[in-house]
DNA sequence: CATTATAAATGAGTCAAATTCATTTCGGGG
DNA sequence: CCCCGAAATGAATTTGACTCATTTATAATG
């Protein structure tokens, strides 16, 4: 039997969730403008009021929604980040987790993307952080990478995240657009991250690395004196 | 002397012009919803319900402003790329392009991206045809420079856009963010295009200088003195 | 157990702004 | 000068976020 939930503080939490659950499902299925506070408050089963005792206006209430996202997605990279250990695979495991949530909580993200830019300035701090947040796991690997001597140092760091998260973002655009974000993901990752890697430009072909003839010079000329200290 | 506007074609035109230019000033100002279409009127000199007999709604009168400045952009972009004749000079040519009118038109753009989002599929029929003419623009330098083994056939064209673009957008937001769109334009442009050619790993160090096979042979030369001193 | 202070919740009412539409004005051809 | 349809007007309607006076539930206290 479910006991009933008694103390004041869990009846409220338990609120507080039921209100972002309902406004999940309405934001992701009508869109800002298109979600209706009533709407919101039925599935919620809460007075129309009552969101605005959680939530100072419709704004803040997606931005709950959001920062619970953000949370499970920074959580993710994390975990996977201190997984592995090559920078270049740290890369594409973020690449591929980042292109599963994002399309997994598509309406969602477009929708954050939409207000983030189009919000005066001063009410985009709390979207800021939250990113900010994530994108500090991304910018901790880049560094260690080059730190390591696996990233070319005269990169910036912020570019390259640019580079990642952007196209990541424009990629998952085309594949939602052409409905094979499922199919397609794995050729994705690879090549955006042999793009990282190698670049665009056709490689002017290289001789393969030449044998050191130093060194085997070396080689012989301690052969020479080990067979000359047996005599 | 200035003659009167005579014809209705002509004063239709004007009058359509005359609440472009007020809009674009007025969402430029004051963001999608704090546009009050009052104002927009007020500016255009004209009535409130004016608005509605040459652009349906507030999203037509937004869209309306946004494909005159895809106009420009487009066109922009075409010219330049008919004046230059290296693949990698074009791309640098319409990287440096993008950014300045993006920059310039900032606010605008933020504006679009977000509502492009957060609109059901059917009513962005509007913005992807703008889009899609101007990204045209990039796939045929792209297709070209494939053609002419400039860059690597292995790269699905829309990705090396995806990379593009995204880049490019991300880059333009930090800058942005910083206050350095100024200052700092140039250097990205580099930075991007040189991503785009080499991409981020670091190349695995060549010896400068070829080894001097000349001083080597005289090594072995030496070793096999001593080898046959001892017999 | 009754009392009471306080926290939570309610939903009818307010208000701002987009959109509509009945009415008016305009301009050019007869 | 008059008439007609096109163009323009702005008051009225509608919609939906947000407020707030009132009600209800909870837990602490005697």
């Amino acid at each position: 039997m479910k006991r009933k939930l008694t103390t004041r503080r869990e009846r409220v939490q338990a609120r507080e969730e039921a209100i972002l659950a309902a406004a999940h499902a309405v934001f992701a299925q009508r869109g800002f403008d298109g979600a209706k506070m009533v709407e919101i408050a039925r599935r919620a089963r809460v007075a129309e009021g009552t969101l605005y005792l959680y939530f100072k206006n419709k704004h803040a209430l997606l931005e709950g929604v959001i920062a619970a996202f953000y949370a499970r997605l920074t959580a993710g990279a994390e975990r996977g980040v201190a997984a592995y250990g090559d920078t270049f695979e740290r890369l594409e495991f973020l690449a591929r987790h980042h292109l599963d949530e994002c399309l997994a909580e598509w309406r969602l993200l477009e929708l954050m993307i939409g207000l983030y830019r189009q919000l005066p300035e001063y009410r985009n701090r709390g979207y800021f952080k939250l990113n900010k947040a994530y994108v500090t796991v991304f910018d901790r690997v880049v560094s260690e990478g080059i730190h390591r001597g696996e990233l070319r140092e005269e990169v910036p760091p912020w570019l390259l995240r640019d580079l990642f998260y952007g196209t990541l973002e424009y990629a998952a655009r085309t594949l939602k657009l052409r409905g094979r974000e499922n199919e397609d993901l794995e050729p994705v990752i690879r090549q955006v991250l042999a793009l990282l890697r190698h670049g665009a430009a056709r490689p002017t072909p290289v001789p393969a690395t030449p044998p050191d003839l130093a060194a085997i010079a070396g080689r012989l000329e301690r052969v020479a004196e080990r067979l000359e200290r047996r005599s």
